[in-house]
RNA sequence: GGGCGUAUAGCUCAGUUGGUUAGAGCGCUACGUUGACAUCGUAGAGGUCACAGAUUCGAGUUCUGUUACGCCCA
């Protein structure tokens, strides 16, 4: 032990970096295979390699660190493996907006390898930011077996998939209608399309029938599709419209004459009932467009401006422009009916933050059908699990209900489509390779979604697919933690990635974090500025009090109200145990027993050590069930009060005169609390590690060269003498009946509004034995907890006259002012006890007289109404005792 | 439109298979710097558990309906 004094306050700064520093130099973090144990493996939800630490990051890798470190002293070998994502639209955007700042250069002009190029370079300057800040939180990852997702050994692995999918017909190339992003100029898929709901409008336009007999009624959300409009259709059964169908329109603006067709999509009761169809713009009328053999007339460029074949008055006018011109025209034309009010959906692009285009083009797709199968039964049949349960049931639904995956994209940055054209004979070869085949080969511009080679993570990260001692012991990996935005995106095609290529699940449970937001409710966001910069926090707080409080404060499955100011639990409970430390310090070297209470005999240990002991092993069975069950929040409010209530406030200040004695006495108390001050160390480390390495060390629990993420996490009856310690439930009760006596005595003081400082004497009356001998014995406690000068014990006479007095489950305890006792406000005081405890008694009793509670409630419950009426009629009698005397 | 979730103290939330008088943190009130800690201590006030029914000896907890709010999907 240092001989150093502790300081008062935890300066977590130079703590948090000396420690870190000292777990990578020395290799800490290492995952090693190791067949005399049991793996425990995670892998990180990869972080945007563009990305910087936000406190979603902080409770995700929170979460896994305390897994990690817990998992790793319970004995396990454990390995979290890191990574970042290339995150394709996103990192390719903003090099791209960095190119055209600095040099006015767009991508295009200046080729696809020197973009890559400067893409690399762009990772290799800004790419580890977020690497570096996970370390600042804490996190005890293997950072040698850090991975990225464009690799090439995961290159390999994406180029295999798609290999294999492709000869099993799952991978097929289509031309399909798609999200299309026009800013990021990219196919999207469905799961990238964000709905928002916009405050619209719904435009009734007039379309004059060819014959002149009259108009078509239509209503549209999107006038300027009215452009590529090659129908209309009415519904069949429709007798409103029967007649003209097979008739013809003159499609305003356009020239163009185009047919009504009867078609089941048009809703007589929607509307007008009549509905435009653009086959080339809307997925409904795609669909509509394929059954009638209408043409598709795409009239947009994919920048999202009019091209063309809208029109030489329109072409070159962004989309949003046309409509205004499009209803401007259609005003003059007098057929513009009316605009009503339309609040509906709007999908936007992730990324580009427009509403996307639905756009008929050509992409590669993934038919999911089949992986889904062995998906859903593994989640079904609870192989893989998911907390909080619920979700599963998103997962059936979206599983169930499963699209074909679009998986090109029209960007560079990103694995490139291992798929080749002849250009002479349009011949197509998929393969790992170019082909070999002489002749005008032509690889595929696209690349592939950065998710395609996300859902391999798992195993691509272990080596995969050469064979690897990792993957033999580490995978599948034990538990997921993530966030349930991405439930669809990534772990739903995980699972499935993990039975096709590995024949195996990924992992066995998924924890869903919640979803962290302001003190308001509101998201956290950028343009609102409400996203606090962890750093920051950890700055002004530390890394573990972050940790801590965030922990503390997250409800399960739901969503998290965060602020700064929260911060300050944590903060307060590291100086707390801090403080604990430095009291125990400055009574003294620290003791031979920390480990195991060796050198102390049971017959030593007094109640105080009995209850605190038997505390202490329901607080590591409650946290290592917790953490099983991944109720993490559960452990640090077990924890939090453990140290501050229990360990604190009662124990150590009910040891204080032994400790404040000498001689063995001393000694005893000093063992006890070294014992379970290690525990409480070793409980934290995983929430808290810095503070609790330091501490572990600063106390002497660790020599210099050993760490406390390498102690074993304490385990419910460790050894026999603190199990029989424990057990010894008649002292434990006597404990708490001296914690209900000060706890009464000092109410008391308060009511009487006593200075603090101020002797007083009290006097207790009860007539068990068991107690007032054991309250004799704790004189000296009893005094210092309660500043008496004088506590008496009388078990046959009552207290002679009026006096302050607290009733007690086992008699009743009066505080000896002579005079001063305020005799009106006591009788108040009684009169309201004895009702309330008259009205409980009535209610105990009818309860007890209903044979149909006697017979039917479980033994226990009953017997515990019979002592709990017993004590409330002692407690009835002792409170008109007391109003006896008062009344004179 | 379909699905999921939430409603408990002024605020943020616990409350395990139904079983004593429903808890914590923050905030608030009063008192206090006694030699671990003012990032602290002691004590206190504060709740018809959203509403209406049902089941039960017993409901914050189970069921049905209603209202409000949130999220996901179409």
């Amino acid at each position: 032990m240092s001989s150093k004094l502790i300081p008062k306050a935890y300066e977590p700064a130079d703590v948090e970096a000396k420690w870190y520093s000292t777990w990578i130099d020395k290799n800490y973090f290492k995952g090693i295979v190791d067949k005399s144990k049991n793996p425990y493996s995670i892998v990180i939800p990869p972080p945007n390699v563009t990305g910087i630490l936000t406190l979603g990051h902080v409770l995700n890798n929170t979460l896994q660190d305390i897994l990690i470190r817990w998992r790793k002293m319970q004995g396990y070998s454990v390995c979290w493996f890191p990574g970042t994502d290339h995150a394709g639209i996103a990192t390719e955007s903003r090099v791209e907006k960095m190119l055209r700042e600095k040099e006015g250069r767009s991508r295009r002009e200046i080729g696809r390898e020197e973009f890559i190029g400067k893409v690399w370079d762009w990772k290799k300057q800004y790419g580890g930011t977020i690497i570096e800040q996970l370390k600042k939180l804490g996190c005890s990852c293997d950072w040698e077996r850090e991975r990225f997702t464009l690799d090439e050994g995961l290159n390999e692995a994406v180029k295999k998939v798609f290999v294999e999918l492709y000869n099993k017909g799952y991978i097929y190339k289509g031309v399909r209608m798609i999200n299309w992003c026009p800013v990021s100029r990219t196919a999207l898929s469905d799961e990238e399309v964000i709905y928002k709901e916009v405050n619209g409008a719904f435009y009734h336009f007039k379309y004059p029938l060819n014959d002149r007999s009259g108009y078509l009624e239509i209503a549209t959300t999107r006038p300027e599709t009215m452009l590529g409009d090659t129908a209309v259709a009415v519904n069949p059964n429709d007798e409103r419209y029967k007649h003209l169908i097979g008739k013809t329109i003159d499609l305003p603006l356009t020239g163009r004459k185009i047919p009504i067709i009867a078609d089941e999509l048009a809703d007589p009761n929607f509307g007008t009932g009549c509905v435009k169809i653009t086959p080339a713009h809307d997925p409904n009328d795609f669909i509509v467009g394929k059954k009638h053999n209408l043409e598709i007339l795409n009239v947009m460029n994919d920048d999202a401006t009019m091209n063309d074949k809208a029109g030489s008055e329109f072409a070159g006018m962004d989309r949003f422009d046309c409509r205004k011109k499009v209803l401007e025209k259609m005003k003059e034309l007098e057929l513009l009916v009316k605009i009503e009010n339309h609040k509906h959906n709007v999908g936007y692009s992730e990324r580009g933050d427009v509403p996307v285009e639905p756009r008929v083009s050509e992409q590669w797709f993934v038919n999911m059908k089949e992986l889904a199968k062995p998906a859903i039964e593994a989640v079904r049949s609870k192989d893989i699990k998911f907390y909080p349960d619920r979700w599963s049931k998103v997962y059936f639904n979206w599983m169930e209900n499963i699209q074909d995956w679009c998986i090109s994209r029209q960007i560079w940055w990103g694995h490139r489509i291992p798929a080749w054209t002849n250009e002479e004979t349009g011949e197509l070869h998929v393969s790992m390779d170019a082909p070999a085949k002489p002749g005008k080969w032509k690889q595929d511009e696209d690349v592939l979604d950065t998710w395609f080679s996300s859902w391999l993570w798992p195993f691509s990260i272990m080596g995969w697919p050469d064979k690897t001692p990792e993957q033999d012991y580490f995978y599948p990996t034990n538990d997921l933690v993530t966030g349930p935005d991405i439930i669809f995106f990534w772990v739903a095609r995980m699972i499935m990635a993990g039975y096709e290529f590995k024949g195996e699940l990924p992992f066995r449970n998924v924890y869903f974090t919640s979803i962290i937001r302001d003190a308001q409710g509101r998201k956290l966001s950028k343009s609102l500025g409400n996203s606090p910069d962890p750093l920051d926090v950890i700055a002004t707080y530390g890394a573990d009090a972050l940790r801590f409080s965030i922990i503390y404060i997250a409800p399960v499955g739901m969503d998290i109200r965060y602020s700064n100011e929260k911060c300050e639990l944590g903060r307060n409970f590291a100086n707390k145990i801090w403080n604990a430390c430095r009291f125990r310090q400055m009574h003294g070297e620290t003791t031979s027993s920390f480990n195991n209470l060796e050198n102390i005999e049971l017959s030593q240990l007094n109640g105080d050590d009995k209850w605190i002991l038997s505390r202490l092993n329901n607080v590591i069975s409650i946290v290592n069930d917790s953490l099983d069950k991944f109720t993490f929040h559960s452990a640090t409010h077990e924890l939090y009060n453990f140290v501050w209530s229990d360990f604190c406030d009662w124990y150590i200040e009910s040891s204080k005169s032994r400790i404040y004695s000498s001689g063995t006495e001393k000694e005893v108390a000093l063992s006890v609390l070294d014992y379970v001050l290690f525990n409480i160390l070793k409980l934290l480390h995983p929430f808290m590690p810095f503070i609790t390495e330091e501490l572990a060390h600063f106390m002497g629990f660790m020599k210099e060269e050993e760490t406390i993420m390498f102690a074993s996490y304490p385990a419910v009856n460790s050894a026999a003498k603190i199990s029989e310690a424990i057990s010894d439930k008649a002292i434990i009760a006597l404990v708490e009946s001296k914690f209900e006596l000060i706890k009464a005595g000092r109410n008391m003081r308060a009511m009487y509004n006593l200075q603090p400082a101020k002797k007083l004497s009290f006097n207790l009356k009860t007539e068990n034995k068991e107690v007032s001998s054991f309250i004799v014995s704790q004189e000296q406690v009893l005094k210092a907890m309660l500043n008496a000068e004088n506590i008496e014990i009388d078990s046959n006479t009552a207290f002679e006259g009026p006096a302050p007095s607290a009733i007690l489950s086992f008699g009743t305890l009066y505080l000896v002012l002579k005079d001063a006792v305020d005799i009106p406000a006591e009788i108040v005081k009684l009169n309201k006890q004895k009702k309330e405890l008259e009205g409980w008694i009535i209610g105990s009793k009818a309860k007890l007289s209903n044979s149909k509670f006697v017979e039917g409630a479980p033994k226990e419950v009953v017997e515990n109404a019979r002592e709990h009426l017993a004590e409330l009629e002692t407690k009835l009698v002792s409170v008109c005792e007391m109003l006896k005397i008062f009344h004179g």
